[in-house]
DNA sequence: GTAGGGTTAG
């Protein structure tokens, strides 16, 4: 009866047999119910009462342990779930079978806790509990979920059994971990197989389109998607409009998500990004107010996005009232939505904002610190962007990372502080053990160029482990721009070329160099390649908002 | 007659 009652969800019944079971004095004689009502509990999100009714037995058997680890794995408290199971172990009265693991290497997997997982495997191979497909699976969305990608696929390669569940953990195990191309082999193979795919494996197919722009396969997927009746699942239509906005080609997004009957806050969010990614910034704040009157409730996503929106268009007033709305909603706390605020201020040309949105923020991670770092940098005040880094480096726990160091080094190239972007750069290397990318080179590039030492820029990009990208070449050549070295110029141009053959800027810059250096033929011929190529200088856009006074307090 | 696996987002 309780077990039923948890199917349906149907509290009220449930907690009525539990008050009868108790009369009846049954429960602590009989573990089938207290598992059925434990379940009951869990599944209706009272944990607490869950708990109370494992409590009363003194001497649960690994069925109850079970239930009661699951509850807590399902309701997202993973760290109850593992807790629970080394209460279990420690007390060493019953032992672990494979369904228990299930659960608890998916609290593993919640926490992208390897470290803990592999001991959970090194102890199911030993107790050969291995073979089962869910364990395998559970094992298997461990790998794909901490990145583990050899792992993942040599456990496939090892496993005996497959369901469509273990194609799926793979398919996306390479589709997040920068393998679009293996993704897509593997559902290809999957479906040569003749293992139907589901929804799951459907979304990490089009992930995987969405990841290297590739339109034609994602369209193909779609058409497999239409025929299953796919369009009809909110997940999945999410998928499709973050793959159709990210290969450019917004109508075909917006079209089907007029389509969808059930709407919810994540594929707005996805709407809502795709525009702003494919330059209909403007249109943002419309369809927020559309999802508001067809009653969503935005959650902390989407205001993060919207207000990133904002900050694109660089509109205060509308940062302002959706500052606001935040506030209204409840989410002034949020990390992310802090971490957005203080963007758009930023943006929005109010540092005094961000720095009072900074200020008001109690636990702040590291998205929150870089971000204001960033706005420091962005409004060329690098030396107040220099003690707020050591503010955090001395004063709390937080590590700074790639994306910090990018804030505080561009913090420094603004304003010229070489000296203290070289001791930076140095510190983000050694002392952090980060691995500079292409922006962190770029921005390097152009510290150095700036105070025309061009003979060092060019070393920082020789000595570089991987080909330098646009950042790097543009910002060279930029550099040599302002300090007129023609023949480095040259070279950062052919590189540039090479890599985006159909950027205008480039020329232009060259033909700048070419000029100012009275190299005119060299710049007659560069022109007329320019024209040749049909190619035209974009007028670079910018707006900014003229009455901008307000303050909040 | 009681317990088990995968997917959206800054």
């Amino acid at each position: 009866m309780s077990l039923a009652c948890a199917g349906l969800r149907a509290l009220d019944f449930g907690k009525m047999v539990h008050g009868f079971i108790k009369k009846n004095d049954e429960i602590d004689s009989n573990l089938f119910v207290g598992s059925a009502m434990i379940e009951l509990y869990s599944k209706c999100r009272m944990l607490d009462d869950a708990l109370r009714v494992f409590e009363e037995y003194t001497q649960p058997d690994i069925v109850l342990w079970t239930t009661m680890i699951t509850g807590f794995e399902q309701s997202g408290d993973a760290v109850e779930a593992l807790s629970l199971f080394t209460r279990m172990v420690m007390l060493g009265r019953v032992c672990p079978d494979a369904i228990t693991l299930v659960s608890v290497v998916s609290a593993c997997g919640q926490l992208l806790n390897l470290k803990a997982g592999i001991s959970v495997h090194g102890f199911a191979v030993k107790m050969g509990l291995y073979s089962g497909l869910s364990l395998s699976n559970a094992f298997l969305n461990l790998y794909a979920k901490t990145g583990c990608v050899n792992a993942a696929s040599n456990l496939f390669k090892k496993m005996q059994e497959k369901d469509v569940i273990s194609w799926g953990s793979l398919i996306a195990c390479y589709a997040h971990n920068g393998a679009a191309k293996e993704a897509l082999d593997v559902f290809s193979e999957m479906t040569h197989k003749r293992v139907e795919p589901n929804s799951v494996t459907v979304i990490g197919a089009l992930q995987a389109c969405e990841a290297t722009c590739n339109l034609e396969e994602g369209k193909k997927i779609h058409e497999i998607a239409a025929r299953k009746g796919f369009e009809l699942d909110v997940l999945v239509c999410t998928a499709l409009i973050d793959m159709y906005m990210n290969c450019g080609s917004p109508d075909e997004a917006v079209e089907l998500f007029h389509r969808m009957t059930k709407k919810d806050a994540v594929c707005w969010a996805a709407l809502l990004c795709g525009c702003v990614q494919n330059g209909m910034g403007g249109k943002s704040m419309g369809i927020f107010c559309n999802m508001l009157s067809s009653g969503i409730q935005p959650d902390a996503v989407v205001m993060a996005k919207i207000l990133t929106a904002c900050s694109e268009l660089g509109i205060l007033q509308q940062a302002f009232c959706l500052h606001g709305f935040v506030i209204k909603c409840g989410f002034s706390n949020n990390a992310f939505i802090g971490g957005s605020l203080i963007e758009s201020y930023s943006k929005c040309c109010s540092l005094d904002n961000a720095i009072k949105v900074f200020e008001g923020i109690n636990d702040r991670d590291i998205v929150i610190w870089s971000s204001m770092i960033a706005g420091y940098g962005m409004h060329g005040r690098g030396r107040e962007a220099l003690e707020l880094f050591d503010q955090m480096v001395k004063n709390t726990t937080i590590r700074p990372n790639n994306v910090t160091f990018l804030s505080i080094l561009s913090a420094c190239s603004h304003v010229g502080l070489v000296k203290e972007g070289i001791e930076l750069f140095n510190m983000m290397v050694h002392e952090y053990q980060l691995m500079p990318n292409s922006k962190h080179y770029g921005i390097m590039v152009d510290l150095l160029g700036r105070t025309g030492e061009l003979d060092k820029a060019m070393g920082i990009i020789n000595q570089m482990a991987v080909p330098g990208g646009p950042h790097v070449w543009g910002a060279l050549l930029g550099a040599c721009r302002i300090h007129q070295n023609t023949e480095m110029g040259e070279v950062a141009a052919r590189n540039l070329f090479q890599l985006d053959p159909d950027h205008a800027g480039y020329y232009i810059l060259l033909s700048n160099i070419y000029a100012s250096d009275g190299k005119w033929d060299d710049m007659t011929k560069l022109r007329t390649l320019v024209k040749d190529k049909m190619l035209k200088k974009l007028s670079g856009q910018s707006r900014v908002e003229v009455r901008s006074e307000v303050t909040i307090s």
